[in-house]
DNA sequence: GCACTAATCGGAACCATTCCCAGTTTGTGC
DNA sequence: GCACAAACTGGGAATGGTTCCGATTAGTGC
């Protein structure tokens, strides 16, 4: 999915990339902010945001999705899903067995040409289970 | 799914509920808002926002995923799945197989207690397919 | 009608994200 | 190393979706 034209690979592109490359967890453009800073004090957060989108497009990081949330930002581009914490919104990868049943399941496509699919678990992580709460949310199908 | 507390049905969340049940987009809060307005011209913003959120809460209407974008509302609560315009942002319902073969497809959820799953495909509708351009988005796994 | 609660309005506040622009850095040809 | 153009950056302002808040209105039980 590169984007065939190369970008320049900067000091601030190289520090996000080593940020994201080392990290499980799925930051949000401001936690890579902040931790880019470490490395690069002087960086700024449109910065981190512009290079994020860059990246992102070069193939190099990846987006994740969650409705109407902070945008994530994932260093492993290789083929594999999330889940997400319906209490405390942090996401985790989740080893999955053959979705790729998934690419033979349209039967009506409305027209379009369709290119992937976003394919997010929720539930609640195991510091907020079976504390009482009950958080249910939208239920199999269409999470929130 | 619906919250067992049932809510008062206020002229607002009747209009709201008349909007969405009756057109077959899924539209953002501000068209929601815009279309309430045609039969409630003083309804504010913030009473929309608030309705929507609690009509979503008790399961009479649903929230649509997508990552950075605006939230889209659907008034269609029965199980089905959407894509997404990667050129324009529309969104449609999409036909599909026996997706609930996704439930068997956890291998290891971390120590997640797993509720549901989101399943968006992304796409080019038919508007906008094939005039040339390239929008080559994450394409297949895990989409914007 | 009265008291009480829930819902609403309108606008301000909030916050993630994008935009703008002047200044700096980088790459290229010499 | 020097000059030049293009790309990149920092800082801050602007934008736009969403939430919050105080005052007002509508609904409910008595």
């Amino acid at each position: 999915m590169s984007n065939g034209q190369a970008i320049r690979m900067t000091e601030s592109r190289k520090a996000i990339l080593s940020v994201l490359g080392r990290t499980r967890a799925h930051p949000t453009a401001d936690e890579v902010y902040s931790m880019v800073r470490e490395d690069l004090p002087k960086v700024s957060l449109g910065t981190v945001y512009r290079n994020l989108d860059l990246l992102a497009k070069q193939g190099l990081i990846r987006t994740l999705a969650s409705a109407g949330e902070q945008r994530r930002y994932d260093g492993m581009v290789d083929d594999h899903h999330h889940i997400r914490c319906e209490v405390c919104g942090r996401m985790d990868d989740i080893e999955v067995g053959n979705a790729e049943l998934l690419d033979e399941l349209i039967i009506d496509g409305r027209g379009y040409d369709v290119h992937g699919y976003t394919l997010c678990f929720s539930g609640v992580c195991r510091e907020y289970a079976g504390n009482g709460k009950s958080h249910e949310q939208n239920g199999k199908g269409q999470g929130e």
